[in-house]
DNA sequence: CGGCTATAATGTTAATTAAGGTTAATGAGA
DNA sequence: TCTCATTAACCTTAATTAACATTATAGCCG
């Protein structure tokens, strides 16, 4: 039985990325858009958790989740909040079953705070997580964040690991830009576009010793992570 | 002779129920509210078991069991959190003469946490180093707060002992950091959080001798406790 | 149609900022 | 006085932002 998550979201493009995300990972996802309309789907999808983005339309993301305590004063519910707004209004809610995340977040973020909320035992969330992935010369272990190859072994950031698991994921396929941006920082704007410009570079550099594996640059649409 | 329970509990109504609940099954209960007080009626009454609420006024009931595990190292100690504390971290706890309990719970719950706290102790009193746990080349011993390698035996003070319990409950899963400073310092404020650093660097210094263990730090977001 | 140019997208490297690492000093309680 | 938790000071590294370089493609001109 999977697990349901309401979610709470106006921004339809990154909407749609976390949606699936979720869903890859065996949740299934209550989406609504209109604060206004969040009511009457909660009791429709019964879900298990709620993930509610704060600006919405209509209603705020606060006074929906009032009215869902009304319903029920136990379910988790986590907020989405733009990194502007103050925090000290967000601690208040960070009790009674309640969590916030600053957007922009990356999907990895958001998996911990829903595992942890429902208190998911070792969820290792349908993430390739365990051992290690070989590609071409390489040696990448996930778990340990390296990357080994006949020369040495590199440590990688967090970043950098998750950029190149995302590319292994789609290896041979080409991946969007925008949803690259989505999963790894939460949003596609300009400056995260910069930012994901610059790890490709370092990733492309540490697999340079193996010239079979190439990031190849699909322009205006994204990547293609070429490997035999 | 019949079995004594320090019970700590600021609700005056819960704590009254409880206690009448307990005295009728032969229980005899040494209550207190303030956690200030606690520990000269741990010393006067030298309970069996502690059963702390997490939320009081003065001291919050980790750093009271924190003065408790001074004074003996071995009583079963149960937490009662409220519901927003209730992430799979707070597992954590659930090994060493750590259990904890989510309020609300029902009366049954209670009596069976008990019994089964002071059923692995006494299985275990006769047995001194039962309960332990291995990571690569270490032992960690929960009860002696200790950890043994092939170099020697190094003692560790209780919020060394907590984090590790922490990491090892969540072992190649990314935990959050501020989870982790909720359990332990029950806030994630600035000055807490530096002190979490503090704890990590020591425990990383004490699990060096192993490669195979290794603390990865996910920036922003938490930490990782790997090891294969 | 082939070459030229403008421009937006991406590459590259460096500078900046913020998070965390490390170690020592302080303080508080046995 | 000794131990441990906390605070502080200074250091290192990851992530971000910025600055400038390069490349691909559309539109233009012949």
């Amino acid at each position: 039985m999977p697990i349901k998550v309401l979610y709470v979201e106006d921004e339809e493009f990154l909407g749609k990325i976390v949606r699936e995300s979720l869903e890859s990972r065996g949740f299934e996802v209550f989406m609504e858009a209109d604060g206004a309309k969040v009511l009457s789907l909660f009791r429709n999808s019964k879900p298990d958790i709620c993930v509610l983005d704060v600006m919405l339309p209509n209603k705020d993301g606060f006074e929906v989740a009032e009215e869902i305590r009304h319903i029920d004063t136990a379910i988790p519910i986590i907020f989405l909040t733009a990194k502007t707004q103050t925090t000290d209004v967000v601690k208040g809610f960070n009790i009674g079953g309640n969590d916030y995340i600053r957007k922009p977040f990356s999907m990895e973020e958001l998996i911990v705070r829903i595992s942890n909320a429902l208190k998911i035992k070792n969820a290792d969330t349908g993430n390739i997580n365990t051992d290690s992935i070989s590609m071409g010369n390489y040696q990448f272990h996930l778990n340990r964040q390296t990357l080994t190859s006949p020369d040495g072994e590199r440590k990688l950031s967090f970043r950098e690991a998750e950029l190149l698991k995302l590319l292994y994921a789609n290896k041979n396929k080409i991946i969007d830009r925008r949803e690259i941006l989505n999963l790894l920082w939460g949003n596609d704007s300009f400056f995260n576009s910069r930012n994901l410009d610059v790890y490709v570079a370092r990733i492309r550099n540490y697999l340079k010793e193996d010239p079979s594996l190439e990031i190849i640059t699909i322009k205006g649409v994204g990547y293609r992570f070429a490997m035999s």
